[in-house]
DNA sequence: CTGAAAGCGCTTACAG
DNA sequence: CTGAAAGCGCTTACAG
């Protein structure tokens, strides 16, 4: 293979300047329509590409973003949270989608975020994706603001309005879930799952459970709240404190799936029936919550929708667009561990 | 924020030449060590980066790897076969650690590949992540070694030579599970999973399965291998196939842990005990694999340490150093679906 | 050990 | 509608 065509190559060949080829490449409606079309098949022909490292430079852009993946910490290294790579697969469409690169990098290999991306013109804009309140990070945060570089956070309403978060509406995913469960007549409802302001997602889904709650008019027992991160062995732990404790309930809802899983596995091995004398709604809907076994009822977040803003918004960001934060509205999935459906396969 | 520094604000400061300030910051043992250090020192206090664009442009090269996924095209659209998103990761931290950016890709939604990546120099290399046959990509894979792009793909031997593939050694991996059900007894065992030559894994896990059977001198029963694309359904389907049949078996051997999980939700069904009357072995060891109920014994592939392969056989490929085709050698994760273990939690 | 200069391949005012 | 020229921010022979 001979080496790489240029611009010039072909203005030699379309016995134009290389301007002209730069327009007409571009399709700019200042260059005769003939030649424009000539040059282009020229272009084909010689299978050029325009070399992105020099147009970005001379644009001082590149229209690359970047997505920058703060692993929750409570997850084993080997291991990426399914719900974050349910999103990265949106968000490298939506990406795509408006012509745009992705970048995809792990926090915890590169502690100087502004410094490997936006800084280094690598790209226009950041997303962070984490889970949690972003505390750890909030020095970065502050140095990303500073810089003002272009980048948007996933989750909660941020408590520095600088920032500019997206995310799903955990109150309202938490409200609906134990709405369901109430009109599906239970009553005694436990929540596992931290509720303190570490995780602000659970305890925004902690707190749209109790007004659930409060709505309906049924007590709150704080006995029925237990702390759980968000993995199996957690949920299964917290369940069996539950049991052990002797406290009546006839449902569990979980700040994510991973607790609701663990949480079914203990109440089968005690032998406790799901959904017969304890329904389960978990939360995040990750593949495996359709194959658990019953099969689990959970509020999802609609990460194609999540991911297509998320970009949406740093875009607008990068052209100096009008944005706000937004929460994005969950719905329920129905199936098997919350009792609604008698068909148990 | 003032517009971002670049080498001749350092040169102006340090009082010394931009050239001198560019060997500095690269640590060349040419500049003085002193002022060496200094000009380091003002780069950090201005926070300055070199621009990865300029730099590229000069150096011909973009320090980046893209990875193009070329999804399943037997799973629904919204959702990336667990497996990938496995691989996704240990790319992305194999690519990391070597300083390289990775630039992700899917594969449906661009169709040009060559010109996404390697010719517009954002890449210096490509990474192939397809399963199957690559026999809708025969054509595209015949214009990258056209091009002399530095390319591997994960997967089975290709017959074209020239392609470097690195793999895990599906054939083996067949041959281990079929062992391990033998060796606890198992005389029957049914096979599910597409055997044809479109899906090169899934046939030399049968081959290796195959294999297993001849070695310990168990007839090879024709009937018992029912096909199954890699999704629950299919697993689903391909067992209730094989319960109608009405062929006896103790043990099922399925080429991926979805098939599996799909079959042992229709033996459940049926009421056959899981793993008392049929074992039953996956593959892959997805993150599904061991919420299973029971929890699913599997071939494991070691991603992480794929990964890594694919990353470092990328790179020797840019390097112009010597490289091989690879496969990699699997192992039988046991869990509870094959019996191996009494404690049926 | 250091500086002046060329050049990577584009895009885009500027002039015609 | 087109061309000559400047310049994006680097790296690296070349000369000293």
């Amino acid at each position: 293979m001979t080496s790489k065509a240029t611009s010039i190559d072909i203005a030699y060949r379309a016995g134009v300047s290389q301007s002209t080829v730069s327009r007409a490449l571009r399709n700019s409606p200042l260059v005769n329509l003939e030649t424009r079309q000539r040059i282009q098949v020229i272009a084909k022909e010689l299978n050029y590409k325009v070399d992105k490292n020099a147009s970005n430079l001379r644009m001082q852009n590149s229209q690359t973003i970047a997505l920058l993946i703060c692993e929750d910490p409570t997850n084993d290294d080997s291991m990426i949270n399914p719900f974050f790579l349910s999103m990265l697969g949106s968000i490298t469409r939506a990406t795509a989608q408006q012509g745009y690169d992705l970048l995809v990098s792990f926090q915890q290999l590169s502690s100087d975020w502004h410094a490997d991306y936006e800084d280094s013109n690598k790209a226009d804009g950041i997303i962070l994706l984490g889970y949690g309140d972003y505390v750890d990070y909030a020095h970065k945060l502050d140095k990303l603001i500073e810089q003002s570089t272009h980048f948007v956070i996933w989750g909660a309403e941020h408590n520095n309005k600088a920032v500019l978060s997206i995310g799903c509406d955990n109150h309202q995913g938490g409200f609906i879930a134990t709405e369901h469960l109430l009109k599906l007549g239970r009553k005694q409802i436990a929540f596992l799952g931290d509720s303190s302001s570490r995780s602000p997602e659970f305890r925004d889904r902690y707190l749209g459970h109790i007004d659930a709650l409060i709505k309906l008019a049924i007590n709150v027992d704080k006995q029925l709240q237990y702390d759980a991160i968000n993995t199996e062995a957690s949920g299964y732990e917290a369940a069996n404190e539950l049991l052990d404790k002797g406290v009546a309930f006839d449902a569990i809802f979980t700040a994510s799936d991973l607790i609701a899983i663990g949480a079914i596995r203990a109440l089968k091995q005690r032998g406790v029936l799901v959904p017969e004398q304890v329904a389960v709604v978990g939360y995040d809907d990750i593949p495996i919550a359709s194959f658990a076994n019953p099969a689990l009822t959970t509020v999802k977040q609609d990460t194609r929708f999540a991911g297509e803003i998320l970009v949406e918004s740093v875009l607008k960001l990068i052209r100096g667009q009008e944005v706000s934060p937004r929460l994005i509205q969950t719905n329920l999935v129905i199936r098997h561990s919350c009792g609604a459906t008698t068909d148990n396969s």
